[in-house]
DNA sequence: CCCGTGACATCGG
DNA sequence: TCCGATGCCACGG
């Protein structure tokens, strides 16, 4: 869909679709854009562009629920403490995906 | 234009 | 069960 945009830009889209108080894998993000093995990529996004207020990277964990990186803010803590935030239970910088994971589909 | 880098994911020993 | 190594993608210099 739309297709002109750069990958980049639909990643951003992706990841901005995630629903409050739910959060997503790199690798969910990078299948949802035509990417399975784009996981990598997805977060070299996050990285190079702070996006920061416009895309939500804090709702976007690894594939393990762990919470990686995160360029704003005080890092890794300022993240968890936007998804406590929102209704995400964060134990020691780790999600449960089996609560929170977020379908992909709206 | 070419090389290096990175906030992941998966497999093997 | 835990640890290490590899593959993939796109961006920046």
């Amino acid at each position: 869909m739309n297709t002109i945009i750069p990958f980049k830009k639909l990643v951003y889209k992706t990841v901005a679709s995630i629903p409050k108080g739910r959060v997503a894998t790199y690798g969910q993000i990078a299948r949802l854009v035509g990417k399975p093995t784009g996981a990598r990529a997805v977060g070299c996004f996050m990285r190079t562009n702070p996006d920061a207020p416009h895309t939500p990277c804090h709702r976007v964990v690894a594939w393990n629920g762990k919470l990686t990186g995160y360029s704003a803010g005080g890092g890794l803590v300022q993240k968890k403490m936007m998804l406590e935030n929102e209704g995400v239970q964060v134990l020691r910088n780790t999600v449960d995906l089996k609560k929170y994971l977020w379908s992909g589909i709206v």
